[in-house]
DNA sequence: CCACCCAGCGAAAACGTTGTCGTGTTGAAA
DNA sequence: TTTCAACACGACAACGTTTTCGCTGGGTGG
């Protein structure tokens, strides 16, 4: 077992300084082209590579990002990773990534470790538990910190830091509007409780396109899921009781155990009633039948969130005076038409 | 925007030496208890936490984790990492993630990146061009270096170190088994080319379990399928031409493929045409009809592993003997049934 | 009164780099 | 022969920690 070789460990067998392995390793002019080529021969022949902790902690950068997420099963935030993995891949940064699992907790511990010199910055979205409590003081801490934070999909307002989102509320809207265009007049909405800000959004461009359209709104009509484990009686139950044309779920799960429900009760899919569901992931591809849904384009959000943090950090770089222009950028979303709604 | 405070800072403002500040903080019995305190609040009030950085350069040991697999969006994956990252965090590691995306040569630049400092220790999957072209040289060195590597899943003979991979073989041969004894006889198999360790192993069992139960093994029943993208035409045919009574196959999905072809034929599944799948994903439980799988636990194998290797890890720090003992790790599977399997 | 001990603290090395500055040697110009 | 520039290299500081060791002063025992 070779343990990986040092400058110093060169330095001693060529009975060279230190500094010298190290400059002619860089292709320093001061040194002569005689002692170059013997160090950088040597320096390959025992495949020299410069320690990066060391280099990390000379630089005082560390060419690593942090991402924390809620949760990483889940299609669309391993789309976000990928997307983000790429970027980062390409400019030569790392990433490390740190499950919340929705808990707040988690989500503080995990921060405070990483901002201790592991990562220059961070790409986050918050936990369902943070979004609950409001408690925003990690994030505000690691900024002041000086590091950079981007956030996605799931944001606040109350932290000012450059972001990545789609227009939830209009994607919301698009979609309900599309239903109404297609003459369906009973389209229901299943969603999540308010505190979940991307539910809380589509909700609302919900409730406008139905406005917008003098459609009704009627509260019988709109199911809020806290739980995804039992949310089958009321959705069974706004099935059996309002008898919908039409459904608008915000998530795949929503949208796949709806039509299941329904196929259960006989209702089918899509020629007695229409479902919509919002994330183009696996299960709205391999649903049978396929779920009409709003595409939100995972792997380009992680890739923008990823190029945003890093230009701002290597803007540090030369200015350190810091634009504070924090930017919100919005990623298309459309729909994408399958088999879950009727094409009368 | 304040920067992180160091101990210099610290020993400067309470004139008193780094030694006495550090000492005060990991609470040394050399230090006076008045000056302990005051170095505490002091250090309380202005948020000191160590750097990360510095110590692992002084340690030599950075509490990280590297995974290199093939693909995150890939339920199995994710449900792997998500194993892993749990229990790496309960015992103070973090995992840095990189992609290979089935690419021998991102494989090899993304070890060797995390293999300068960044990481203890390795957990991955191969990527196919590595499975393929059966170099692992890059493992090799690591190894050589005292990385410890664990390998999960997509493992090779041709490297010593720890694995955790479920027995495919046994695994392939009990679902077979199982569609014999429900009086299946026309048992197709859809799996993979032979490269991908996994799938020849799940062929393995395929034919073996056809083998001990006296059927025929008839090449026109094995669909071998390169591409993902068009495998529509193969099984089709196999269909068509060969009309089994039962398929197995070797992924969620071959079979949620196999089934929504099936049905576009008018073949009803399960009453014509059974069908198993291999990993209980969200394919498996959101398809319709749901699919009787094999259950790979993901969360299990990635936890084994992170034990693997952190026990590694720990080991060698109280004796750097190194007993080479590697070990081997099945994960049971078990079979989840579902409706794509009839009951009779 | 002297030697010794111990509490309490500081200096310094070490981890592996990079870069600045200093230093010695050489050759050529004056 | 003296002076000076250029060349080639080394010493050292710095990044932030931990830890070993050494130092100082006051108190105690003889």
């Amino acid at each position: 077992m070779k343990r990986k070789v040092t400058l110093k460990q060169i330095a001693k067998e060529l009975d060279v300084s230190i500094s010298t392995v190290s400059k002619s390793l860089r292709n320093s002019p001061e040194i002569s082209e005689d002692t170059r080529q013997k160090v950088q021969a040597f320096a390959k022949l025992y495949n020299y590579k410069p320690n990066n902790i060391a280099l990390s902690l000379k630089n005082k950068k560390t060419k690593t990002i942090g991402i924390i997420i809620p949760e990483i099963v889940h299609h669309f935030f391993a789309t976000v990773i990928s997307g983000i993995e790429q970027v980062a891949n390409e400019n030569g940064y790392n990433v490390i990534v740190c499950l919340s699992d929705e808990s707040f907790d988690k989500e503080v511990i995990n921060m405070e470790m990483l901002a201790n010199g592991s990562t220059d910055g961070f790409i986050m979205s918050l936990s369902k538990e943070t979004e609950q409590k409001k408690d925003f003081h990690h994030i505000q801490e690691v900024i002041n910190q000086g590091m950079p934070v981007v956030m996605f999909d799931r944001v606040t307002n109350d932290v000012l830091c450059d972001k990545v989102i789609i227009d939830d509320q209009m994607a919301a809207y698009e979609a309900v509007d599309f239903l109404v265009s297609k003459g369906f007049k009973k389209i229901a909405l299943v969603t999540t409780v308010d505190y979940v800000s991307v539910g809380k959004l589509r909700t609302d461009g919900y409730i406008n396109a139905l406005n917008d359209h003098d459609l009704p709104v009627d509260d019988e009509m709109i199911v809020k899921i806290e739980d995804i484990a039992n949310c089958a009686s009321k959705i069974e139950k706004l099935l059996k009781e309002n008898k919908p044309d039409a459904i608008f779920a915000v998530n795949e799960l929503f949208a796949v155990t709806s039509i299941k429900l329904a196929t259960k009760m006989g209702i089918k899919v899509p020629e007695d009633l229409s479902i919509i569901g919002f994330t183009d992931g696996i299960i709205s591809q391999f649903s049978t039948p396929s779920i009409t849904t709003v595409s939100q384009n995972g792997i380009k959000m992680g890739g923008r969130a990823a190029k945003l943090l890093i230009e701002r950090l290597e803007m540090e770089e030369v200015e350190e005076e810091e634009n504070e222009q924090y930017r919100t950028e919005l990623i298309e979303t459309h729909l994408v038409l399958r088999e879950s709604t009727s094409t009368l």
